[in-house]
DNA sequence: ATGCCTCGAGTTCA
DNA sequence: CTCGAGGCAT
């Protein structure tokens, strides 16, 4: 049976979809581009003779496309900052007072204008003449432009009037109007075309387009709002004087653009265009104020990538209403029940919202959300929507107030709440599948085993199929399973694609699918030359993606084998233990076989890890399962610890009995009554073996000399005693670790990384700077010792400005690894 | 006990 | 990114 059209439009897009998604999101090439060119114009072919196919997000349709879709780079000489931004009335007033301060003025003149919701760009000028222009990109590097910026009407190809400097360089926002966007999608659904998700997108995407003709049957618009480079000419000495300049020479400049004094001009003037944001033309979000003299300009400077005397002064979220279609809950690796509502999607500034999480039960009861109320969502600080509030009044009749289920949706155990927590979770452990395979790809994820192509979707069908149980399946892996998952899963389902097959096999070669696709690996030449002579490329792109895969997946899980004990121990996915635990304690430990048998006390001689860890930790390798799966691991698995190394000396600085006792947290056990406990009983052995009369005549209190032999005798506690002594002996045994590291220059030192680095990653970045000592953290405060802010630093980057931390450009970081 | 400072964990969308 | 909560200094 041949596939239906239907089918095969599935597959084409599939195909394209995973090509295309490879090569922008990894710079991979899968297939080359003549066979992603031929699939391309065989789904349009397909889409056009059955246009009831078509999709409105069928690859046919992307914008940009795929290869060659790279603009020239064009380096801006004098780069495109960033601004800071102000949510509230007190930091616009700081960012005033900071200035006042600065420039010893009491009057201060501020030029005013709305913050347009577009794409930056530079234009630039030479003898008059529309020479370049180009996107902001990082701010130092942006891309070339220039094509699709000519067909943009309202920018002149030559400068009018006089005057004007040999190289001028503008600086401004293009945008497309809300009437515009409105006709473009209007114009876009009647054909069916790609209905684009706002003005902001329309306008990038369109500046993106690789055909002029295309961005030029989209309206563009553009507002001036400022200059880069300009060479061989003067402008004027303030910032609306040269606004004005500009518009003399041709360019648009919005007419809202005001000059105000004081913090109360600026906040006037936000009120006023606030009120009149909806009767705009153009969306905005905000408004930017920017001291007007130029000369002031100078002296404040910049902080970072952004100017001091310049800040955005941006509107709340946007909020929208929307209805409740399900809460639904999701389980996550440690079994935490997050409930989930389910939205009819909604745009909330920008983007199409149609999940909120609702963090937890409380939060439910305490807004008391139903299914089927009218709630007002929000995108809280612009990223993640949450729920605000139900509208009462719009709820239906009949709802009852949501509960959360008594049972997982997955597994089917229990869901409890812990005393005192705010968190319920599923109780079936590894047995719940939801678990398992988020436990499962946290082991893959890129800081733990890194096991790359390991995606979720993949795991759900391993897990499912039964092939993988645990983590350790994963390193049992054939590559003929893989390459077999694979096809299945592109085809949807091995009956359809069985049927896809039948279609470009000759007659003789039909029947069995898998055997088909298989063969024709390069092994069996008759085979080879049939595929070869298909009628479509079909089976083999079919073929060389799935094989591409595999064999990636294969070699990943292969390099995964040789890792470090602060991976694996991550990898593990033991409660309370993230990155940082894990490291600290591969630093401090150096060993997992010593790890594996620690009792819980002894992990709280790590600095940072407390009582709740510790038991975590020694809960964890208690368990047989997770010591099972540990052995697996490395010896079917042939996982291999690469940094094994003897523990720290450090361990053993105050660790005496009388020091586990405390650690052991029995009840009543000060250090103090520990002391004279070892001294009248010197080991666990004796302590074991003693009445409680004994403790009492140690001069322990009646009371807790009772919950001590009590403490003893339950849970495993006196045997966990034994081994704790035993262990600790062992460490005092140990000769001291020689590789005590040097102190970097940065010991002690903690360094908080914000926003996008151009010339480095962030993990990059943090590996450099903990080489040299420095513990890098994700939350600034007083005690942090510089911020490195990249382009587009968010709150943390306000945050250092607020508590006076120093801030690092990239530059300036870069320029430091190179002197150390 | 109280109040930082961090870390861990969970999540959304392009 | 944000929230909750663990660890530790006061």
């Amino acid at each position: 049976m041949s596939p239906s059209p239907a089918e095969r439009a599935d597959v084409l897009r599939r195909q394209i979809e995973d090509a295309g998604k490879a090569y922008h999101e990894r710079d991979e090439l899968l297939i080359p581009d003549a066979d992603y060119d031929a699939l391309v114009r065989e789904l349009e072919a397909l889409e056009q003779a059955h246009p009831e196919l078509a999709r409105a997000d069928s690859p046919t349709r992307r914008v940009g496309g795929k290869a060659s879709s790279r603009f020239a780079e064009v380096r801006h000489v004098v780069p495109m900052l960033s601004l800071g931004n102000a949510f509230s009335d007190e930091e616009v007033q700081d960012f005033v007072r900071r200035i006042g301060e600065r420039l010893r003025r009491d009057a201060l003149y501020f030029s005013a204008e709305p913050k347009l919701d577009g794409l930056a760009i530079s234009l630039r000028y030479e003898d008059g003449q529309f020479v370049q222009g180009a996107t902001r990109g990082d701010g130092a590097t942006g891309e070339d432009v220039t094509a699709n910026l000519r067909q943009i009407r309202v920018i002149p190809h030559r400068l009018q009037g006089e005057g004007w400097p040999d190289v001028l360089e503008v600086r401004g926002e293009v945008y497309m109007a809300r009437a515009d966007f409105e006709a473009y999608n209007a114009d876009a659904r009647l054909h069916d075309g790609k209905v684009l998700a706002n003005p902001r997108n329309a306008a990038a995407g369109s500046l993106r387009q690789l055909d002029p003709k295309v961005s030029a049957r989209r309206k563009l618009s553009f507002f001036a709002y400022g200059t880069g480079e300009v060479r061989g000419g003067e402008l004027p000495a303030t910032h609306s004087a040269t606004l004005a300049q500009l518009r003399a020479w041709g360019f648009p400049v919005s007419d809202l653009c005001q000059v105000v004094e004081g913090s109360e001009g600026l906040l006037a003037y936000y009120r006023d265009i606030g009120e009149r944001r909806d009767g705009l033309a153009f969306d905005i979000d905000g408004v930017v104020y920017k001291l007007d003299d130029r000369a002031g300009q100078e002296q404040m400077g910049f902080v970072s990538r952004a100017p001091r005397w310049a800040i955005a002064h941006k509107f709340p979220a946007q909020e929208q209403t929307t209805t409740v279609e399900a809460i639904e809950i999701q389980i996550g690796r440690t079994g935490a029940a997050t409930p989930v509502a389910r939205l009819d999607p909604v745009a909330v500034a920008g983007v199409i919202v149609s999940n909120a999480t609702l963090h937890n039960a409380d939060q439910i009861a305490r807004l008391d959300v139903r299914v089927g109320d009218t709630v007002i969502v929000r995108r809280a600080g612009d990223v993640i929507p949450e729920v605000v509030s139900v509208i009462a009044e719009r709820r239906p009749a009949g709802t009852a107030p949501w509960q959360m289920p008594t049972h997982c949706p997955v597994c089917g155990a229990e869901i409890v709440r812990e005393e005192g927590a705010a968190a319920w979770r599923c109780s079936g452990e590894l047995s719940c599948p939801a678990q398992r395979k988020e436990a499962i790809a946290h082991f893959a994820s890129r800081r733990a085993m890194d096991i790359d192509g390991l995606g979720g979707k993949y795991i759900d069908t391993l897990v499912d199929a039964g092939i993988v149980r645990g983590v350790a399946d994963l390193y049992r892996l054939q590559r003929d399973q893989l390459l077999q998952l694979k096809l299945v899963l592109d085809a949807g389902s091995p009956e359809a694609l069985a049927s896809q097959i039948g279609a470009h096999l000759p007659p003789e070669a039909s029947g069995d699918y898998l055997r088909a696709i298989l063969q024709l690996d390069g092994r069996d030449e008759t085979w080879r030359a049939q595929a070869l002579a298909m009628p479509a490329a079909f089976v083999w792109n079919t073929k060389k993606i799935a094989t591409r895969w595999a064999d990636n997946l294969i070699a990943a899980i292969d390099a995964s084998r040789d890792t470090t004990l602060e991976r694996l121990l991550f990898a593990l996915g033991i409660e309370h233990v993230g990155e940082s635990t894990a490291k600290a304690l591969a630093a401090w430990f150096g060993d997992l076989a010593l790890i594996r048998r620690l009792p819980w006390p002894l992990f709280k001689r790590v600095p940072d890890i407390g009582g709740e860890v510790a038991r975590s930790l020694g809960h964890f390798f208690e368990q047989d399962g997770n010591q099972k799966a540990i052995d697996a691991l490395i010896t079917i698995g042939k996982v291999r610890i690469t940094d094994t190394h003897r523990p720290s000396a450090k361990l053993r600085d105050g660790l005496d009995f009388a020091q586990v006792l405390v650690e052991a947290e029995i009840p009543g056990i000060t250090r103090l009554r520990a002391e004279k406990l070892v001294a009248a009983l010197p080991d666990a052995a004796t302590l074991l073996d003693a009445e409680p009369v004994r403790f009492v005549a140690a001069g322990l209190p009646n009371d807790v000399a009772l919950g001590l032999a009590d403490w003893l005798d339950r849970d495993g506690h006196g045997h966990m005693l034994l081994k704790a002594e035993a262990c600790r002996q062992e460490l005092l045994a140990l000769a001291p670790d020689q590789a005590e590291q040097i102190a970097g220059p940065l010991e002690g030192q903690t360094v908080v990384l914000t926003g996008t680095l151009a010339q480095m990653t962030r993990d990059d970045a943090k590996a450099r700077l903990e080489a040299l000592g420095a513990k890098v953290s994700g939350s600034v405060s007083r005690k942090t010792a510089f911020v490195v802010a990249g382009t587009e630093a968010g709150s943390k980057l306000t945050k250092a400005q607020e508590l006076g931390v120093e801030v690092w450009d990239e530059d300036r970081l870069l320029a430091y690894l190179a002197a150390h």
